[in-house]
DNA sequence: CCTAGTATGTTATTACATAACACTCTATAA
DNA sequence: TTATAGAGTGTTATGTAATAACATACTAGG
């Protein structure tokens, strides 16, 4: 969890980004959170140590952080999640617990092959994926 | 198009279900647009016609005919689209083209073995798949 | 009739996201 | 040293997406 930080500032430094306090801030909270975030409790969180914090500030750094590959933005329900698999530029596929929320990330370079050529094959180029799922998560179906 | 409306009757008529006149309407109005429309647009449009026309409204429409497979929504940009192949149930993922905005639709029953088999191989039993493309489409690619 | 079920109309509010502008900090070139 | 450009932040205000809650209407079955 420390070591997502760590990670992140290698990577902004190799990049020759800035990793400064507002996208540290909200790194360090997403990377406590067992489950996807809003973005408004997000900025609550970030408010809660004193100094109010604003939509803006969080929205620019979940920007830059998606972009890093850093945080990732499940699209079904406009949450965000810190990655840890830190800094992955592959794609990946997010299927998220109907039951406790968490969300599992799972590759599909196969996939991705699979649907290019499908794309391909009605003349569509395809430049960027969205592949995210719903269900139920291993712990919840024992629990069931 | 004016047979979308019809396929439409008909998938309400055989599952008991009403095809009322603001579901009609938005319907056509979906049905009519080259490109996916955002749920303001439809909005306003819808309300053209004297009447006013408020979010419940449209919202309520929009969810039933995404239910019966007869709309899209695209997660990505909480955009909706009407679908061109009537009540299919099977999954389907939706590309967009960045420069035209058309949405195209491609069937992926492989891909969708493969994620729930990934999913599984983590435990995570698949129930909703979520898949969305970005790119460009065929005539887009001819004109440049 | 009455009632349950389904659907709509309306008001108000909540939630998600960005525009626009002023300001700070840092690096580099004149 | 002093521009000046670039990146980043703070702040206000606004735009955009979606739903809660409650009243009303229409229909079918008892
Ligand atoms: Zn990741
Ligand atoms: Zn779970
Ligand atoms: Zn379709
Ligand atoms: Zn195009």
């Amino acid at each position: 969890m420390q070591d997502l930080i760590r990670q992140a500032e290698a990577l902004c430094q190799r990049s020759g980004m800035a990793f400064t306090a507002p996208r540290r801030r909200v790194l360090e909270i997403l990377a406590a959170s067992e489950t996807p975030m809003k973005a408004y409790d997000l900025i609550s969180k970030a408010g809660e140590g004193g100094q109010a914090t604003k939509p803006p500030t969080v929205y620019r750094a979940l920007d830059f952080l998606c972009q890093l590959g850093l945080v990732h933005r499940i699209e079904q329900d406009a949450t965000f999640v810190a990655c840890n698999h830190a800094g992955h530029s592959q794609p990946v596929a997010l299927f998220v617990c109907n039951t406790c929320l968490k969300a599992t990330e799972v590759a599909y370079d196969e996939v991705s092959q699979i649907l290019e050529k499908a794309a391909a094959a009605k003349g569509f180029h395809l430049k960027r994926l969205v592949v995210e799922g719903r269900g139920q998560c291993q712990d919840c179906a024992i629990a069931a």
